[in-house]
DNA sequence: CTGTTAGCGCGTTCAA
DNA sequence: TTGAACGCGCTAACAG
């Protein structure tokens, strides 16, 4: 006796159907894979034969055959940071649309799980790729075999895939520039690791409107680097800096899980926006309203999932032309609705 | 000229590691495989021929003549919900680490998209499906192909599978005390659809301590239901809720997306926590931390999703037992961590 | 321990 | 339009 499973079915085969339907194996082929015509009342005897057997098209076989898969490889640092998690479904959205499933790969923002996971994209061998890429990021592979690859978030190294990215630098300026008109003026920074461009992105255009404004660098005591994925690390940072015999007066938070850290530890010490002003690049996770002092950038995360997901669709269905880079604008206003952006 | 890819690199194969090493295709298959022993140094000439060679194990034939494959399929209503995610991210982390990789399927609890996807899964075939069932799921498919299936926060239908849920009803119960603890006497409570078996439990517990503690059946009027998807209809039935003659002075609601929603309501009415009081049945994303006059109860969403992984591996493995239900706790503080939780 | 052989289920030629 | 035959790349038998 078995439990859980009604019984091993037999594998329920072209052959069976074709039998059943008095036709070729070929005929069935032709009826599923839909390319050649197939005569209306035979194709209607297959379907019926199909049906009474239970038969559903092995794909392994169909992409053994055909060397192409269905699948469509989805490689991000964190799914449980909340802008991964939404770019993630737009992609899935897009992708189910078009037939496509969705593999799931958390690269924890680690070069040898990445590069694990491209291994198994290849050998898989997927349809494409849709990567934020980190520091080392090594496309070779899948590139040598001919696996479309888009980037979304950052830049692949040298630019030899299309990309989906934001307006780091500028969208960070302008971000700045509203801390000081809202009256602040000793601001800090709280960024990535060097190795991520958009951390670096991020922190250039602060720095640069730290320097038009005061005509000096920015105090280097003032600028930390902190892990882009733990909150604790964002948290950490925080503390840090208002530890300083001078503390800054306002924050400017790299990234969604830097900007939650800060805001814990502005809580711990009873200095919440407004008393520190703080710059949130991405939404944070507030679920009410953003408070006076606070600054956030919206960025379009919905969007750049389904931008990407089409670019890749075209890839794959032999869109050969050079490599495109899409920048897509960030919003300094709360872009309302259902939560469509990050 | 190509442009993106570097070239369809031709597929390099077990035969041709195989004559470059100077052994059986079979031994090559058996070096990758590692099932039956080969001799070391026999074997590293075939490592260095498929490193010189650039070879890469081909899935789908390994797949197609093993029928098998190293693919779990992961079917959630939402995986942009909170829940959800990390969840799905916990599945992730023990599926890797096994060797598997996870095929993401979101349903939107639309049981047309669920079937399809379902279909996927048996045409895959994937090794595995984890599931949180909706109202009509039918896993009959699945289970007649000997596909093992473990349900997760919802039990299937006559509970034909294994399934990792929580004491809804009597943590919801514990939950409805502490709001009559905290001094609220008139309590209500937005739920999810009837076809929803949490959110019949969680009304379950809910009921019974109003009824036992007023002593007569809760008020029609101040229970209400929404969507469990969309934090805008927890909204709209909280307000719905204060707009009555004689306002309920706390909200149960049963998920997170309807506890966001009510907190949104309450804050535009000014009625913020320990105004209102309130119950948020799974955790809200709020930053900084839980007002007074607001009870959370956190779902151990990571182990739902590990305990999850790991019964369905040892099904994958073989394991025929009779379906297994395992009830998880729920914790009434926070559990604090890195978010292990919600 | 190793090589030889025969398919896994399907898509795709080629003739008819 | 349809059917017969071949092979995608690999692993499971078997024999050595």
């Amino acid at each position: 006796m078995h439990f859980l499973t009604y019984g091993k079915g037999q594998m329920v085969t072209i052959y069976d159907v074709a039998k059943r339907a008095g036709v070729s194996p070929a005929t069935v082929s032709r009826v599923f894979g839909g390319q050649t015509p197939v005569t209306a009342n035979r194709a209607a005897a297959v379907q019926a034969a199909a049906a009474e057997l239970g038969f559903v098209p092995n794909r392994n076989a169909r992409r053994l055959r055909t060397s192409s898969s269905e699948i469509i490889a989805m490689m991000v640092p964190d799914i449980a940071n909340p802008f991964y998690m939404l770019l993630t479904r737009a992609v899935e959205d897009v992708a189910r649309a078009a037939g496509y499933s969705v593999m799931l790969c958390n690269t924890d923002e680690d070069p040898a799980r990445e590069q694990e996971y491209l291994r198994v994209a290849a050998s898989e061998p997927v349809a494409g790729i849709i990567i934020t890429p980190g520091a080392g990021t090594d496309l070779g592979w899948a590139l040598t075999r001919g696996v479309p690859v888009v980037c979304v978030d950052r830049h692949p190294p040298r630019r030899v895939t299309d990309a989906v990215v934001v307006d780091n630098t500028e969208s960070a300026a302008a971000a700045t520039r509203r801390l000081y008109e809202a009256g602040y003026h000793q601001l800090a920074c709280i960024t990535g690791p060097d190795t991520i461009e958009t951390s670096n992105a991020r922190l250039g255009g602060f720095a640069t409107v730290v320097r038009s404004v005061t005509g000096a660098e920015p105090d280097p005591a003032l600028i930390l680097r902190a892990r882009y994925v733990l909150d604790a690390d964002g948290e950490r940072a925080a503390a840090q800096l208002m530890a300083l015999p001078d503390p800054p007066d306002a924050i400017f938070a790299a990234n969604n899980r830097l900007a939650t850290g800060t805001l814990r530890a502005l809580h711990r010490l009873g200095l919440l926006p407004p008393a520190v002003g703080l710059v949130s690049f991405g939404g944070p996770p507030s679920v009410l309203f953003t408070p006076p002092g606070v600054v956030v950038t919206y960025l379009p995360t919905r969007d750049i999932g389904t931008t990407a997901a089409h670019m890749l669709l075209e890839r794959i269905a032999g869109l050969d032309i050079p490599p495109r880079s899409v920048t897509l604008p960030v919003a300094m206003e709360d872009p309302a609705g259902d939560n469509q952006q990050w």
